[in-house]
DNA sequence: TCCTTATTGATACATGGTATCAATAAGGTA
DNA sequence: TACCTTATTGATACCATGTATCAATAAGGA
């Protein structure tokens, strides 16, 4: 259910398409972000940051993970733990689950949903713009487990 | 669509029972999240609260949101201005909708989104537990408008 | 290689929320 | 009704997370 096809090159490409310069910092980030299977916060991806390239800054950190939230190649997850962590973006529109057990972000094909959605624009007269759709649970491996 | 049921006196009984004594504090606070339309943020309540009740504490006005979020009688918002405002809860499970034009509350009905999500538990081995529903876009009202 | 300028990192600051603790007031009891 | 115990409150200080500022640095075109 977890097919992530994530290219940190791609995340490079739209960051310099945005019009910035290319960086060290940004390589390291999105490494970062692009390989976690953890929704990270600005300040977990700083710590994480710093074990390859100390001097990094805190504030060029929570800027990076804005400027990657804007660009739309990571999203926030709205959880538990609060509203300050990140995961990538996959391509295709899907849902988030979050794991409270072992803590991973998987995604669900949201199709159905959407479908759901659309036709209840027709009848409320509502336009739906964004949504914000995440389950909470335990994934099928810690279901096992229990 | 909006068909809202909320007594206060309920959500005092509900405090009651859970072992707090009745205080003028909470009937305020209580009397504010119940009747808005909007999500209220504990910094804003607070700022209504005093316009009635000078002397409220701030800590007193977080304690108490939550409270009242523990004992679910209000529900976080998970939105664009952040994820510090609450809504009344409705005795329903419902999916929330967020005017981005006027700022409004909406109540959506989920049962059609819950048997969706109870038919993939069944297929992926996934046990959800808890979701975060949450619709944006404009209303039939400021639909019309634009 | 040089030069311009976006980006960075350090610092100070703002905001949102929490811990502490003496003063207050609920509400049971005599 | 007055009293007493104790939960609750409000003021303050505090902490964490995020933002503004600005001189120093480094991208990358000329």
């Amino acid at each position: 259910m977890r097919s992530r096809t994530i290219n940190p090159k791609d995340w490079l490409t739209a960051l310099v398409e945005s019009g910035v310069r290319v960086t060290t910092v940004q390589e390291t980030l999105i490494d970062i972000f692009a390989h976690s299977e953890y929704p990270l916060s600005a300040e977990q991806a700083w710590n994480v940051a710093r074990q390859s390239r100390p001097k990094t800054g805190r504030a060029t950190v929570y800027r990076m993970v804005e400027k990657l939230e804007n660009l739309g190649l990571i999203r926030r997850v709205h959880g538990y733990q609060g509203c300050s962590h990140f995961v990538p973006t996959l391509p295709e529109l899907m849902m988030l689950f979050i794991c409270l057990s072992c803590g991973r972000a998987e995604y669900l094909d949201s199709q159905p949903l959407d479908d759901l959605i659309q036709q209840s624009e027709h009848t409320s007269g509502r336009h739906i713009t964004d949504s914000r759709l995440q389950l909470f649970g335990a994934c099928s491996d810690c279901q096992q487990k229990a």
